[in-house]
DNA sequence: CGCCTTATTGCAAAAGGTTTGCAATAAGAA
DNA sequence: TTCTTATTGCAAACCTTTTGCAATAAGGCG
């Protein structure tokens, strides 16, 4: 059930992200309050150094941030992506998801967008079979020119 | 000791490799000819380091195979792949072969299968062409348990 | 064959991103 | 409020990769 207005919806989703770290008997600290808020105004997958920008000035420790994503994904809070430019990207994943889904970067400007479209499973279910692999999973981005990159 | 065929296959393949450096105008030197000596033999991708410890002592310095690599890279005859570990691997690319294929690697013991399987090129276009992106391609590895690790 | 030019190398230092040890701090329980 | 213990900040360490620079050696030319 959504709230009418915008504020009272930010408010409940911190709300549940908090309550699903008191679940697993994680403490609700400063740091941690100030790095979930700016991963739910980012639609988009953000590197720690990204997130640590985004934090006022001395909010928190850049180690902190990484021990924080550290604990975010092993909880499945967040979910985990790899552009290839050697610095992992996190986005925040709704509950009862598994985050899993792809992007399409542009490699001249790096600007990102959301994809749905996935390997096809009964494929992956047959590359699993023919190798004699369980537990296959894939790790997938597209790479291109965006349309402003074009001109 | 191996048979006199497979010995001037190699001979051959190496003589190729040379001669496609030549004709790109860069030398042929010790370090570039023992480094693809070490690729020609390993139908695996590999680290820089896995590289540099293949060779012998004192063969060449690590930082000389990183540049090679990156000049292999743009001479388009050896492709990239980035298993997600934070180090990039390289394996050697045939004459008019663009490369590209991808991996199922086993989380447990990190043994690599080559997979020939590709994301649809159909599905490829269709994204391309809704976010009127232009020259898409994509990096696509397969994750799982190998048979030996499910023992 | 030996010289010359210039690409290439080795070495050491630096540049990212990420992790870690440790003492100080602060959340949450009692 | 006090107590316990997870969490933080800070600085140092780690790893992969890059880079500056002087020394070296490939390949072209005479």
């Amino acid at each position: 059930m959504h709230c009418q207005h915008r504020h009272t919806h930010e408010r409940q989703e911190l709300a549940a992200l908090t309550s699903r770290l008191r679940r697993e008997d994680r403490k609700i600290t400063g740091p941690r309050a100030a790095i979930l808020e700016i991963l739910r105004h980012h639609p988009h997958p953000l590197t720690n150094k990204e997130i640590f920008s985004e934090l006022p000035e001395g909010e928190c420790d850049l180690a902190t941030i990484y021990r924080a994503m550290q604990m975010l994904e092993k909880l499945g809070m967040v979910q985990r992506f790899d552009f290839g430019d050697g610095a992992a990207r996190f986005e925040l994943v709704g509950e009862g998801n598994n985050g899993h889904h792809h992007h399409l970067i542009c490699t001249r400007c790096a600007s990102v967008v959301e994809v749905q479209k996935c390997f096809p499973e009964e494929v992956e279910r047959e590359i699993a079979k023919t190798n004699g692999f369980t537990g296959v999973t894939h790790r997938l981005e597209f790479f291109g020119i965006c349309p402003d990159c074009q001109k």
